[in-house]
RNA sequence: GUGGUUGUAGCUCAGCUGGUUAGAGCGCUGGAUUGUGGUUCCAGAGGUCGCCGGUUCGAACCCGGUCUUCCACCCCA
């Protein structure tokens, strides 16, 4: 019995157009990427469970998908486990390997294991899938490609601002305009706990925080409330929800703000020079914006933390992010390895450009020559003809079989091939052919002896 | 994981309070055009109405389940 074919929820199948524009966002990517200096590397698509798990936190760990383990899955699970249908008791005696959540852990995994054989400091990137089992949504999937960008075994700031400059390099390449790259430091977001005294609600305080542009003042006040947090410092914070002015004004507000905690401090500073350092630089379509809502990777970030979110108007969440982290490899057994890095969620980039329609036309332009097929004796001549133009390097074809002209020329019209070659009786006889300019109409003959004059034409 | 939403031709979508043979545009195939596509005209093919079950004399339409899409929450690229 035939059935309908279907593919898992969250996943997606990319035909020959989609292709090439997913390479172009990836080659322009890996390219900025190369010219940084950075190495690439590959991970294995699972890795050991024990490795990913507890490093995502607890929505984390729900969202990895887990392998079942093959074979009679069920021989290690003892009867009673068995009855109570505890999953959480059960889940480790049935699977031990599962998907790569992201890159950045089996990065930690990798430089912890490799760390004889590595220069110092590292940096490496990675163009790989990763798969989440979240509940599917625009711009979000299960199985999705991230890029990410990351040096190990270096404290400066410079390699902050260096990974600015990398987001700027790569939107603008893209042609993006109006990318904005959000930026704050774990070290403020913590100061200010502690200045308001909600040092233990850090997390309930930042998450609440950063939810400030979607349900506003009103709203996150509501949550810290129910978070437990108290009146007297959501007052404190209050200040914060209205800071505004241009970012050395923020520096300003916050250095006044923090007074009395070093850590917070030292945050700020950190963020006062890694724009000193980008002003210098100069930037050419990023945006730089510190946003003291912006809460991301709390769970390993330690300094900077980096988002880069779709230009206005978009709706999109955010396309990229990233940020320090002091101690990545130290839950591997690796202690005082500094880490920064960056990510492109190369998926929703797609989409943001296909959106604003940014795609470059000859993405399109997969084949620069077609040859049409006049029957046995021509189409040899043809043949020889498109050998010569694909050993020039051009991309060339003869159409496979006699059909009739008219066919012959709409597929190319089609697969918008700009010159049709004609090789028939007439010219197999006079020795040339024919070339037609699919856009102006035109057709020119030129001498089979002469390809040279053809290929400067093209 | 919670709540909602969507599914009709290859694509984008109509289809009335349940009522014969389910429509349009685009695309596709053939012809006008046996050495010329993209424009025009003519003709034609193409559908288990997501899937399973139920109600009914009768279901694309109502009910239940399920899958999928998208949205909100959670979280995130």
């Amino acid at each position: 019995m035939a059935q309908k074919p279907s593919i898992p929820k969250g996943t997606r199948d990319f035909s020959p157009g989609e292709v090439a524009r997913r390479n172009y966002i990836i080659n322009t990517i890996k390219q900025h990427f190369e010219t940084f200096g950075f190495l690439p590397i590959e991970t294995p698509s699972f890795e050991n469970l024990e490795t990913l798990l507890g490093k995502y936190g607890e929505e984390g760990d729900r969202l990895i998908f887990k392998i079942l383990n093959s074979g009679d899955f069920l021989d290690k699970v003892d009867p009673h486990t068995y009855q109570g249908k505890d999953s959480a008791a059960l889940l480790p005696m049935i699977t031990e390997k599962a998907l790569r959540y992201d890159l950045t852990v089996p990065f930690a995994r990798y430089v912890v294991m490799h760390q004889n054989e590595l220069q110092f400091p590292f940096k490496r990137y990675q163009i790989q899938p990763v798969w989440r089992a979240d509940k599917p949504q625009k711009g979000r999937f299960r199985e999705f490609f991230q890029c990410d960008a990351d040096v190990v075994g270096a404290q400066s700031l410079l390699q902050e601002a260096e990974f600015v400059q990398l987001y700027d390099a790569v939107f603008t390449s893209l042609g993006l305009k109006g990318v904005v790259l959000k930026l704050n430091h774990r070290k403020v977001l913590s100061g200010i706990a502690q200045i308001i005294g909600a040092g233990e609600k850090l997390i309930d305080f930042t998450v609440a925080l950063d939810k400030m542009d979607k349900i506003g003042q009103e709203g996150v006040v509501r949550e810290m409330k129910q978070k437990g947090i108290s009146e007297e410092a959501i007052a404190k914070a209050k200040p914060l929800f209205s800071l505004a002015g241009d970012n050395d004004d923020k520096i300003g507000q916050l250095r006044r703000l923090l007074q009395g905690s070093e850590a917070g401090l030292q945050g700020v500073e950190e963020l006062a020079t890694l724009f000193k350092i980008t002003e210098s630089l100069g930037l050419d379509e990023l945006q730089l914006q510190l946003d003291v809502t912006l809460a991301r990777g709390l769970n390993y970030y330690t300094g900077t933390i980096f988002e880069a979110s779709a230009p206005a108007g978009v709706a999109m969440g955010s396309i990229g992010g990233g940020g320090r982290y002091d101690d990545l490899t130290g839950i591997f057994g690796m202690q005082d390895l500094s880490g920064v890095g960056i990510s492109f969620g190369l998926d929703r980039i797609y989409l943001v450009l296909e959106e604003l329609g940014l795609f470059p036309e000859e993405l399109d332009r997969t084949l620069e020559v077609l040859c049409v097929n006049f029957g046995a004796s021509e189409a040899l001549a043809a043949s020889r003809l498109v050998k010569k133009l694909r050993m020039a390097g051009v991309r060339a074809d003869l159409y496979p079989s006699e059909a009739k002209l008219q066919k012959q020329f709409k597929y190319a019209n089609n697969r918008k091939v700009p010159f049709v070659l004609l090789l028939g009786e007439e010219e197999l006889a006079s020795g040339s052919f024919v070339a037609k300019d699919m856009v102006s109409g035109k057709q020119h003959t030129y001498s089979l002896d002469a390809l040279d004059e053809f290929l400067e034409a093209l």
